[in-house]
DNA sequence: CTCAACTCTTAATTTATTCTTAAAAGTTTA
DNA sequence: TAAACTTTTAAGAATAAATTAAGAGTTGAG
């Protein structure tokens, strides 16, 4: 599992790239945005795990931020930081659906600790929700929670997190077409040209797993990405 | 059900006067003590749903009475008041246990907030795991209430009280996937380096205890946690 | 009160797993 | 046919887990 990305977005610049620096050093992705609006931008186009936003801002402030946020993605914890101890201010954070807030000037650790906490609690919730993590593939079985892939009645085989991860997204394309960009930006969050050896050194694993039921077989579409099909 | 009490220990007569009338108004059953030794008589002899403690307090600070009052009730919640922004408080806070943590002077609304939050993600908590004590495993049979581990007729094994933890939350999830994560969270209180290996050697324990019925084992799943197999 | 038993953490060492990178092929497309 | 893309194997660096043992702190019986 990589570093949780954090969107951070704080207008003022100096302190802005110390919080990006700190954090980045305590092996976070960071992502800074200089105001609410190129935030919001950021947010849209990008996956993350926690937003940190100020709440004083140019063109659009971190409770309209959040509000906005909220409402594509109810679920990523928010952290505010404000100006100072105002009243009106942490209320209206917990109404925008504040996870936390820290009063300026904070303790670099003590928002270390709090982005921890809020993650594993995030973690934890997550681990109670069911997704779907069962899949057939021809004559095999896989199930991506325990990552084995099980042929018929036979010892199932253990997967390791990359290969799980890249069959469990060939599979809920089965027979259709898996971008490779999809895989890339999604399960190496990255798309670059070692990520992408890497990917194809990951199919040869797979494919040579595979190999053992004729009836399935991953398939390359030239420039564009994988299929994995079944019969 | 009642309303929630809550154990208020505070040592200035009149704040903790007013702050215990204050959330009596806002429908909380208030006991409050006025210092840390009190406060640890009054807990130990009547049931509570959620701590307020001060921190800097004659006779008993908050913290230390915070450490006993996790060593007989590890789930209770805690809320610590401190004088001032004080980094080693909030991080001495946070390692004893805290829910949260609250600056003085810190507005009122906010801490009813505070209260009403965690005390809902406490009530969530416990709605999910009803109490269940009693597990078979393979011929073992467990007793969590008792710590005991009993193998068939057999002489019952002792479990300290991580070990039990432990093997339940293996048990919980028999056969399927126990995070990392979920046993540090729960049972260590913290998700660290250190806390990690300990669970290791808890699990080296278990393993040890099990291993005279073949139908039983503790997996791992690298990067994920473990898995109690039956068969 | 004191010693022994118990509990838990920390350290040190060994082993296993996972992932990236390189290299040396082979394919496809324009 | 050249350039871009793909396949496969293997080496090694990084990370995670297993196991044993030492030591700190607590508890409880005598």
């Amino acid at each position: 599992m990589g570093n949780a990305r954090i969107l951070l977005v704080e207008d003022d610049p100096n302190f802005g790239k110390v919080l990006k620096d700190y954090l980045m050093l305590n092996d976070y992705d960071v992502t800074h945005a200089k105001d609410g609006l190129e935030g919001l931008i950021m947010f849209k186009n990008h996956e993350f795990d926690l937003c940190i936003f100020d709440v004083m801002m140019p063109r659009k402030d971190g409770f309209s931020l959040a509000k906005d946020v909220r409402s594509s993605n109810s679920e990523i914890p928010i952290i505010f930081l404000t100006a100072k101890t105002m009243k009106e201010d942490v209320l209206r954070g917990y109404q925008a659906g504040a996870d936390d807030y820290l009063n300026k000037p904070f303790d670099s650790e003590v928002l270390l600790y709090k982005i921890k906490v809020i993650l594993q609690r995030k973690e934890n919730e997550k681990a109670l929700e069911d997704e779907v993590f069962e899949f057939k593939i021809g004559k095999f079985h896989l199930n991506s929670k325990l990552r084995h892939l099980t042929l018929e009645g036979k010892e199932s085989i253990k997967l390791s997190p990359k290969e799980n991860k890249l069959l469990k997204m060939l599979a809920v394309h089965k027979n259709d077409l898996m971008p490779r960009e999809l895989a890339l930006t999604k399960i190496w969050r990255d798309d670059n040209y070692f990520t992408s050896r890497s990917m194809d050194v990951y199919i040869a694993k797979l494919r040579k797993y595979l190999r053992v039921d004729d009836s399935v077989e991953i398939l390359n579409i030239h420039g564009e990405g994988f299929r994995l099909i079944e019969n």
